[in-house]
DNA sequence: GATTGTATTTTGAATAGTCAAATTGTTTTC
DNA sequence: GAAAACAATTTGACTATTCAAAATACAATC
């Protein structure tokens, strides 16, 4: 009954609805699913007559329990095959999340329950996004960004949000990654700009959008 | 631009054409896929227009050399998965031909050559069928079936064709699996009955018609 | 050679998902 | 509070895939 494209859709009005809390507008759910903003309004409407949404005209939707089961069921197959492909195929963390991206619908839960037990049951996959549990538990810590969090405090990388290549590679190719140790030396608003040292003792710079994507929590 | 529907038919018009050798009726296409006749005929017709398939009407269709390319590739990753599926995640060999079937439409280049690398280059899957290798070479042995097969002469079952679970699970609850030794004792034609002897020692009857399905070569 | 049976093809309609473009609502801004 | 700007919705059309049912072709039988 849920094909593919609803799975997207509920997977991506859960993501969005993460940060820009409660409802989700119509654009950026077009946006993020790279559909002109009629097609997000069609395709809204027709989850809403399956009672997996709530569509509050001009305003925005939100899941329903139902939509919310089916969400995290896809959330919890992509991250763990994510995880799967870095740690089992050893493949780049920086290129698996558009292979998970059609894997997820693809794979049953007889096998997802195999790799989760061949992985060790993790709580997180390569990136530091935190795994829906089988019974769809999703961790919703809240963590500082480099952006936000407080200067010369040693922290520690626990998640990178935002999952283009680009911005993945970029973090890989400056080490960047979760579980990296670093320390905020001094941020520059007026030019957008932020400055770090890793504990390997390299300096860096980067934006303070940039930086945003980055999670980080105090490193104990 | 081939979607999984086109992949589909691609391949079970190559598995077809194995054995009625050349032309694919339309009837044995659509029951092979499950659609109505008239479905397979427009289906078809749509993959000649794109250069895929020969349609002759009214007698058959027949893969181009561009749509045999198609098929091999959906064939490797639907062999290579299987493959995976048993030998790594420990699946039931009987159950995992409807996973590869979803499967095999999802899977990138680059994930199936790490799966073959950690598979250690596999000729056959689970079942015995051939595997494609990546240039698209299929081994296409012929081998005697238990029903055609020389009577007591030492055996071993190199491949099972028929994919339905009933008949895997027959196979396998009789210890029929690929590189178990028997030998025929005796055929009753009449009573289309057929009876062999397991290294093991232990002796069972089957159906010539599946034993039609049980492939077996001389045992070295 | 007319009749019957079976396989194939054609036709018309349905569903899921999409876009382009026109329309309608809701906010800002002056 | 009218005009401009922007977001959301509606409408009509298109593609891919399917089915049901009618039409056609071919083969087998009497």
């Amino acid at each position: 009954m849920a094909t593919s494209t609803v799975e997207d859709y509920l997977k991506q009005i859960l993501l969005l609805s993460e940060d820009a809390d409660e409802l989700v507008s119509m654009g950026a759910l077009a946006t993020a699913l790279e559909v002109v903003p009629g097609t997000a309004t069609t395709m809204v409407k027709a989850l809403a007559a399956n009672g997996l949404v709530d569509h509050h005209l001009r305003h925005g939707v939100q899941l329903t329990a139902a939509g919310q089961r089916v969400a995290l069921g896809v959330l919890r197959r992509h991250r763990l095959i994510e995880t799967f492909l870095v740690d089992v195929l050893k493949m780049d963390w920086t290129e698996v999340h558009p292979e998970a991206e059609r894997l997820e619908h693809a794979i049953s839960d007889a096998v997802l329950d195999r790799l989760d037990a061949l992985l060790g049951y993790p709580a997180a996959d390569p990136h530091g996004d935190p795994i829906p549990t089988r019974q769809g538990k999703l961790d919703s810590q809240v963590y500082a960004t480099l952006a936000t969090c407080i200067v010369a405090k040693p922290l520690r990388i626990v998640r990178l949000t935002e999952q283009s290549g680009e911005f993945l590679q970029f973090a890989e190719q400056n080490g960047l990654r979760p579980d990296t140790r670093v320390r905020v030396t001094g941020r520059n608003l007026p030019a957008g700009l932020l400055t770090l040292k890793k504990s390997s003792g390299r300096a860096l710079t980067l934006s303070l959008a940039a930086a945003g994507n980055i999670l980080v929590a105090p490193a104990k």
